[in-house]
DNA sequence: GCATATTGGTAACATTTGTAACAATCCCGT
DNA sequence: ACGGGATTGTTACAAATGTTACCAATATGC
């Protein structure tokens, strides 16, 4: 009785998400010195308006105090701010600040050049098996969920 | 300019794998508590007669303190033993103990069935595709180390 | 309206993790 | 055989992380 973990799904995904989060990274970290955390939340305030510290956690699958602590040093580096909402004043919409924009203008095009030339190496039928299955498992066990729910732990 | 995450792929990976990672995890928690690290290592020296820390390190993608940790966990529950290689040694073959032996065989079955109940949604097309994706992408970024012959059957 | 529960976010504390230094062993050229 | 350098694994300490408790604002139930 053996699981062969070549082939187990879970495997796989850890270790090509590893190998490519640390590619990735060589970008974010020699250019900015960003951590993991903080550049994920960055990108994430990079493409909606604002959010909430909530939505970050969601969106990035990192907890909430992770969360937290990067927006505080991104804040420190005035990249984003936050703004109170009126109606709920509770939450915190945090955006970036046009500096922050200034950045992320800088940051974006060394990573879709990564991607593009990681797409150039599969191929053009590989990649799109590959978008295929992932969107097909993305439908399983990424349900959108509307960010403001409650975190269920599962 | 904006980088759209749901289509770059560490993004979609990252969060595909938190997701399968945690859901395959509350079999092995709630059933032995097990770490995700023990299980880890756990599940490689399942496959393998024999390795030593730094294989197990290599193939979990893990820092090799965590793999040291974990490994000594495991060895207090008498999970696994150590046997220093008499031809070299600074190295230490860690391999399942018959207690060991027979949790995995314990658990492995739950996690096929977890696997196959995966791959019955996907359904046959998508999990085609999937595999054909993955296999693609590990061939660019797992280039396969030359396993040490620590690994072989003697 | 008022008490209570819930939510968003932070802070304090304890645990986990990684970095750096270390001992032991091996390799290799001389 | 010797010595510098590499490799394997552990440990000490510092940094990062998560659990829990907490505050403030809001929602809910009576």
């Amino acid at each position: 009785m053996t699981l062969i973990l070549e082939q187990f799904l879970p495997y796989r995904l850890n270790r090509l998400t590893e190998a490519l989060s640390h590619r990735v990274s060589l970008a974010y970290k020699a250019e900015y010195d960003l951590s993991r955390a903080e550049w994920r939340a960055f990108a994430l305030l990079g493409q909606a308006q604002a959010m909430t510290a909530t939505d970050i956690s969601y969106y990035s699958t990192m907890h909430k105090t992770k969360v937290s602590r990067a927006i505080l040093t991104l804040e420190k580096r005035r990249w984003v701010r936050r703004d109170v909402d009126e109606k709920d004043r509770r939450l915190e919409r945090i955006s970036l600040t046009q500096q922050g924009r200034r950045a992320y203008d800088k940051l974006v095009p060394m990573m879709q050049a990564e991607e593009a030339k990681l797409m150039a190496r599969l191929g053009a039928e590989n990649s799109k098996a590959l978008q295929k299955g992932l969107a097909a498992l993305e439908e399983i066990y990424l349900e959108p969920k509307v960010p403001t729910e409650t975190e269920g732990a599962e």
